[in-house]
DNA sequence: GCAATGTTGTCCCAGTTTTGTCCAGACAAA
DNA sequence: TTTGTCTGGACAAAACTGGGACAACATTGC
């Protein structure tokens, strides 16, 4: 359990005290408790002391809870909804034009494990049957049945990630026509794009600069990791593909971003590729630190050690490394 | 099974406050509680404590009514109605805005403008400044509102086009960065994309595959036509950009598609576009009419004609010519 | 063309409910 | 000692309600 834990779960394990809640969450220490008080929002538990002590569940709890509100809610509306259940209501109320989730009686906790790996590549391959007889509405169908099974970041990597995977290697081997990946990837990229609104933001969220140099034109990766990151509290500023190194590091600098993630996968050789990062590494502030992502990251080891660069080798080291950094940042934050 | 069920029918529950309808339909909530006590546009259930509470077919019948009156309708005309009457209203108004010629038929009063074009210039700019700010979550906020003020098609018309063709130049001017064009185009790739999904679909609607030929990568021009083309009832088989002849050959003939809709922006001089289009001519069954959309269409016209493409200057138009074919297949299927 | 009338969005009022903030005194942590 | 958190309660701002007033504008009748 613990292993799937850190893809898929939101902690319950409480350990968080107050003042860090509220800076997560963009509310008031006071709100909070009269929160507590008056409409049993949360119910924290208490350390020996009596002091009280949020899980992540929580956070994101009172998180949803204050955007719903922002939305026109009532507070007593809210209040006694399931983490699930607010964010229905929440994604619902800030893009009430989504195409309407009908699973609302399928009690998923975020909890969740993921997917029997069989049952996973079932999917799987039933997507990839869609594509292959360009039913686009069953692949939808297929992509939004698969995201109600299982957690966001659980998902992008035991399903989108090798689906990706999959239509890259079919169409060389001929499986799949030109087509058919172009069908594919066009509609992934909404799909994916649109995940990010899953979330939502209360203005206080670090930022994180998202692309991928120039001459890498698969942006899929990268649009992953946007929604990825989204979940764990991080704001993305989406640049698309083949963003010069120049223009990344003023768009970090100008939003003020914590971090910088770039995405590589194809070509993987490309010569342009040391030159980007390189420059792109001068340009940003030492503080500002760049992770490298995606599947030619492999490929740029020396130099990505030599310029200081950070290569998860996972999505989940990534997520890790990201909340290790945001959570570092609080505490300088408060001291 | 039972998804298409739920989302077709609207939800009478009573649950929504009044500011949250207030937030969804872009009415202030003076106006609302005005139009109740005048004409009585709702009659929202209460709670215990006399607060209005309104469900979401209440809601969507005050969006709509809302554009009924900014195209022209008076208040007391639209009160009354049914969701599904407004929505007929709704729909043969948003054809009669833009076919400019022969609206003599339709009562409206003087006053009608589809929204004043210096209302809309506004939202532009406050768009561009988002953009030129970085802060994608007004610029996200500003698509939301600005959708819900008037109709799609005319909210890609009027909205949507200026806006990219405002980015463009300001960037080729050095007004934007890279980066932001960047961030504006992945924003608004996301958006527009998730716009199709708004609709539902029966699984009768004739298929038009839409892409953009070889070379030309910028894809937004033919995304916005899928969008627009879901509103009256086709099933965009939407392909992305940068796609070869044989490819969209071979999509339109396996998906059975009735039409084929190309996009032409930049370069428009691509020296592949006058083979490309010859060449998917040439392999399409003479049944499956290819048509030619974007700024750089014009470019072509000589080839235009000679092949027999058909090339309407505006996104009206094609709209027009599109449901003149939907209906020309309707009855012949029917005769 | 002008006056009377109708339509419509906005604003104000006074009373109620809901919600955010603040305070005081006690205790715990750094 | 200083700072942060705890409980319980007080207070004030914001939001909602019903009712009505009013100005801007369109339509209608003359």
């Amino acid at each position: 359990m613990a292993s799937l834990e850190t893809i898929s779960s939101i902690d319950t394990a409480p350990r968080h005290p107050i003042r860090l809640v509220a800076n997560r969450t963009g509310l008031t220490v006071d709100l909070i408790r009269a929160w507590e008080k008056r409409y049993h929002v949360v119910d924290p538990a208490r350390s020996d002391t009596k002091r009280r002590l949020y899980s992540d569940y929580d956070i994101e709890r009172l998180r949803l809870i204050r955007i719903a509100k922002q939305n026109g809610r009532r507070l007593v509306d809210v209040a006694p909804l399931t983490l699930e259940a607010l964010r229905d209501v929440v994604s619902e109320d800030s893009r009430y034009d989504q195409a309407q989730d009908n699973q609302a009686e399928v009690y998923r906790p975020s909890w969740t494990s993921p997917l029997e790996s069989s049952d996973t590549q079932d999917d799987i391959d039933a997507m990839l049957f869609a594509v292959q007889t360009m039913d686009q509405h069953r692949f939808d169908q297929l992509l939004q049945e698969g995201l109600v099974k299982q957690s966001l970041p659980a998902y992008l990597e035991t399903v989108i990630g090798p689906l990706l995977r999959e239509i890259g290697e079919s169409t060389r081997l001929g499986k799949l026509r030109i087509a058919h990946e172009h069908m594919a990837t066009a509609h992934l990229r909404t799909f994916i794009g649109a995940l990010r609104f899953r979330e939502t933001y209360t203005g206080n969220e670090p930022k994180i600069v998202i692309t991928t140099p120039t001459g890498q034109l698969h942006e899929l990766g990268a649009l992953m990791i946007a929604a990825l990151v989204s979940v764990d509290g991080w704001l993305p500023v989406y640049l698309g593909p083949n963003t010069p190194a120049d223009e990344i590091a003023a768009c970090a600098l100008q939003s003020g971003a914590r971090v910088v993630s770039l995405s590589l996968t194809y070509p993987a050789d490309d010569p342009r590729i040391p030159t980007e990062l390189t420059r792109l590494r001068t340009q940003l502030d030492g503080k500002i630190p760049v992770f490298i992502g995606g599947s030619a990251a492999a490929h740029h080891q020396p130099l990505i050690d030599r310029l200081g660069l950070i290569a998860p080798s996972t999505l989940n080291g990534l997520r890790q490394s990201l909340n290790a950094l945001r959570d570092r940042g609080y505490k300088e934050q408060t001291a």
